[in-house]
RNA sequence: GGAAGAGUGGCCGAGCGGUUGAAGGCACCGGUCUUGAAAACCGGCAAUGGGCAACCAUUCGUGGGUUCGAAUCCCACCUCUUCCGCCA
């Protein structure tokens, strides 16, 4: 949620720095609304006040046994104003609250223009993609080749969009989970956690999620409930409504989770393999850092995530999101994209972004600057460290050879019971 | 699922329906004293919203209700504790 302060005291500048995602603000709306609640709530303020110095008036007089009839004339009219006006009020403050839930974060000034993906900005790569002498095969032929990849399994168990491994590649999976919890807890300084994968809606909406987005998500039938798309949503919302003090700052989280996305609006997109799947694995990083730590934590965010694929020899590149293909709740986010051999292009593997206060204010996450000041929201930052499902599609298809076998990096060798190669 | 009890400020813990945003203690911060520290003493110490400010409003698990007035009474829900049942 942006700052209600800076809406009501720049909101030209807060729309012309929407406007750079391509976000329409309705000035005119705002502005209006922001009139009526400062009215009515001066209105139902001064009510109160005097509802409670009158009432104050009539236990004083109870008190000394005097007579109370003429200090309880009229207050009964009093109250059915008081009611009307607060009533007032709540309307005006919900459809407020609406307004403002749905707004956008506002981009960094860094963050370069742009209207959609094609305009992101490479910032690095690292590695080259591997050469093969023969025609590469895409991590469906080469799994179910093996015979340890079934789509159709899955299908008559759920439906499209879900997958089976079975032997020694659901092992390489559940190696990747094992290898990136160990390295983010063992040499970047993570805290690993293990968190519900079902949320309520107020977990949501304080990661930004709902209410716009409910479309994305698998609600659950005739519950207030719904499946995580993410492990953003509960591991930052470990935070909410709490007040941090300065010395447990910041704090580092990474978590193991399935994440599942109803893939709404994306039909006929990647529908092949297990790019885009309704259920997949996924190793987040959160943090939650105070407000000037937040801009270096995201680039070291950023490179925690980049070291699992150097670590596993996987070629990537490294993209800033322009202005108009960030997220909603983002500031500032790169994607890390890598080589997919069968596909001849880099894809997204990991989504690092700083969030500011954006999500804290949702959330009521503060922190305790000291020197008396008053708490402010903290920063809070995730990236994928790395999506699991397609980092096993990337070595399937980075690490194969021609007669379809896939050799696992020696990385995950500690955690591969002996298998070097598969197949 | 059944029964009983409990939810008050960073923590502990008082609180007859009427100046209670809330006694007292701990913790913390500032000061006095001290060579220094401790102790003692004095003072300060919640959040949110509105306002330039004085100040005002809201908040005692959550949401309703009763009342001129609710931390205090009523209802529902949530969470925790203990016991019984059931299940992993």
């Amino acid at each position: 949620m942006l700052d209600p302060q800076l809406l009501r005291n720049e909101l030209d500048s807060v729309a012309a720095r929407l406007a750079r995602r391509g976000m329409q603000l309705d000035s005119g709306r705002f502005t209006a609304l922001e009139q009526q609640r400062k009215a009515v709530q001066v209105r139902v303020q001064e009510l109160q006040h005097e509802r409670n110095a009158r009432s104050r008036d009539i236990g004083r007089a109870k008190a000394q046994g005097e007579d109370v009839d003429s200090l309880m004339a009229g207050i009964a009219r009093l109250g059915d104003e008081l009611r009307a006006a607060e009533a007032e009020l709540a309307r005006i403050q919900e459809e407020l609250s609406a307004l403002l839930l749905g707004m956008p974060n506002l981009p960094d000034d860094s963050v370069p223009d742009g209207r959609d993906e094609n305009d992101n900005v490479e910032l690095r790569r690292w590695s080259e993609p591997p050469r093969f002498d023969f025609e590469p095969r895409d991590h469906v032929a080469l799994g179910e080749g093996l015979g340890m990849l079934d789509f159709g399994a899955a299908a008559a168990v759920a439906g499209a969009r879900f997958v089976t491994l079975n032997g020694p590649l659901a092992r390489l999976q559940r190696a990747l989970i094992q290898f990136m919890l160990d390295l983010h807890t063992g040499e970047h300084g993570y805290r690993e956690v293990y968190v519900p994968y079902v949320v309520n809606a107020e977990a949501l909406t304080g990661t930004g999620q709902l209410p716009k987005f409910e479309e994305d998500l698998f609600a659950l039938r005739d519950t207030p409930y719904y499946l995580i798309p993410t492990a953003e949503v509960p591991v930052t919302n470990l935070v909410r409504e709490s007040i941090i003090e300065a010395a447990a700052l910041p704090l580092k989280f990474v978590a193991h989770t399935p994440c599942f996305r109803s893939e709404a609006g994306s039909y006929g997109k990647d529908t092949r393999g297990m790019i885009r799947q309704h259920q997949f694995e996924k190793v987040e990083l959160v943090q939650i850092v105070a407000p000037d730590a937040s801009t270096v934590a995201h680039e070291e965010l950023t490179a925690h995530a980049e070291e699992v694929l150097k670590r596993l020899g996987l070629p990537f590149r490294t993209m800033a999101l322009c202005a108009g293909d960030l997220g909603f709740s983002a500031r500032r986010t790169y994607d890390i994209e890598v080589w997919l051999p069968a596909q001849q292009c880099y894809r997204e593997i990991s989504s690092c972004s700083n969030f500011g206060d954006f999500q804290a204010r949702r959330m009521q996450a503060r922190w305790r600057p000291g020197d008396g000041r008053k708490p402010e929201p903290v920063h809070t930052l995730n990236g994928s460290g790395l999506a699991v499902g397609r980092t096993l599609l990337a070595i399937m298809e980075n690490f194969q050879d021609e007669r379809g076998r896939i050799h696992v990096p020696a990385a995950l060798h500690p955690y591969m019971g002996g298998i070097q190669v598969i197949g």
